[in-house]
DNA sequence: ATTTTGTTTGAACGATCGACCAAAAACTAC
DNA sequence: GTAGTTTTTGGTCGATCGTTCAAACAAAAT
């Protein structure tokens, strides 16, 4: 005879939104250092899932498949992250701030750059792209699914749900971006900038999915995997699409 | 008691395949003219599964929302296509060889096309964007749809199974496009020509889901469904990219 | 040692999935 | 009009989906 009110979210004990748990601390009891206690499962779930999620999607993905993959219970993932939307979202939330940080911190950087109109453009735009493949091949096991979840959303339609995380942690990122291109560039239309960095950011977010075109069509020699390869032939191609839009050089 | 062999293939009366029906005719019976008995039925369930498998891919759509959008019953779905995925593959068979076809035309149009090197190189690039974008803003209802289903299955990982129509249709007219580049650039290195095509077809695979990150940018200012304008802009951003990978000019 | 709290187990629930079928209906051919 | 074929109907099949629960277990706290 339980209530069954609206949404009784997850049963009694469970941690769920562990994110923020470095708010002010005005939890009742538990009174410090408990880091310790539950070693994997929680992260078992979200290794699992992010590399999941990243091949097939949301929809592709059965929260057996999930816990089968992490090797743990059914039931768990429902204790430890509510549902399957949650879930998604934890996915995300993990690496999401850490990852907007390092682009920004690297977006400063490349605004600091002297040198000619060229060589700035560049720096910025190697900002974004190398940042994203430092992250994919030297960020650790999981940071590669992340990298292809986060591509695999981008490219996602605007109108489903469950991308709504991601716009919370990136659109300020792409706008910083087009903002610098824009100072840089006074003599272009701001119209033009924004579409020259589109083009960038769409390329950008379609490769990294590695949908293996480019190895299919090289026959073998260029593999879309060779991310740093990618990146610096990225760079000069987009910094000189942009002369085609009337940027001075 | 029926026989339930491994796959047999749909009950008795199916028309199943009505694709290459113009072979050479070597049918049993119905010896002529009987377009016209069901009208319908097939074609809204292509239109219906067109436009959800474009939105939310193949695995977040079911039969049974294809058959309440195309306003037809559950079990006509497996009566006039089998599975879901032949049903899938069937909207893709649909358009598929005349959208290629269209591409290539316009290719080879392109690639008559005198005057500078830059002059070229933008016809080839117009060629692809251009027939692309006037399918999906001039192709009727179901063509924008379908192009929003191609640029969705191209940006999926190469290890789905259910993406290998669409690599039948357009693999080769890739083929031809880098190809084109190369004759035109001889004193680029090939794998460059191969990375700035590319770059070209990664933009526009991705731009075509309509992600709606370009609306959001630019305040409303831009459009993402004003596809025209976006072509317009592509072509010489592109055409000028490939400056960058040591093409002359 | 005992209570309290947090975590895991194993099994179900109602719903929905793709697939399938026998019978009715609609249509064509004779 | 009757016979034969094609299409549609309404329903069911087993499997799997996300979610939930009571009970067992493990770990701290008292």
């Amino acid at each position: 005879m339980r209530l069954r009110g609206v949404n009784n979210s997850a049963t009694v004990g469970s941690p769920m939104e562990t994110n923020l748990s470095e708010v002010t601390g005005s939890r009742p009891k538990r009174p410090k250092a408990d880091r310790r206690r539950a070693p994997e499962t929680g992260t078992r779930i979200l290794d699992a899932a992010e590399m999941l999620f990243s091949w097939r999607g949301f929809y592709g993905v059965s929260l057996r498949e999930i816990a089968a993959e992490a090797g743990v219970q059914l039931a768990l993932t429902h204790y430890h992250f509510g549902s399957k939307e949650s879930l998604f979202s934890a996915v995300i939330e993990r690496r999401a701030a850490d990852h907007a940080a390092r682009i920004e911190a690297a977006l400063a950087e490349a605004k600091s750059v002297e040198g000619s109109r060229r060589v700035r453009r560049e720096a910025i735009l190697r900002a974004l792209i190398a940042t994203i493949v430092d992250r994919a091949l030297r960020g650790g096991p999981g940071w590669k699914n992340y990298v292809r979840l986060l591509a695999f959303v981008a490219n996602h339609p605007q109108e489903e749900e469950y991308v709504s995380p991601f716009r919370t942690h990136y659109d300020h990122v792409i706008h910083d971006f087009v903002e610098a291109l824009g100072l840089l560039h006074p003599e272009m239309e701001k119209l033009d900038v924004q579409w020259g960095f589109f083009f960038f950011q769409a390329a950008t977010t379609h490769i990294l999915v590695e949908s293996g075109m480019l190895d299919r069509q090289s026959g073998g020699a260029l593999h879309s995997s060779d991310l740093d390869t990618m990146a610096d032939r990225m760079v000069p191609f987009f910094a000189a699409g942009f002369l085609g839009l009337g940027a001075a050089d």
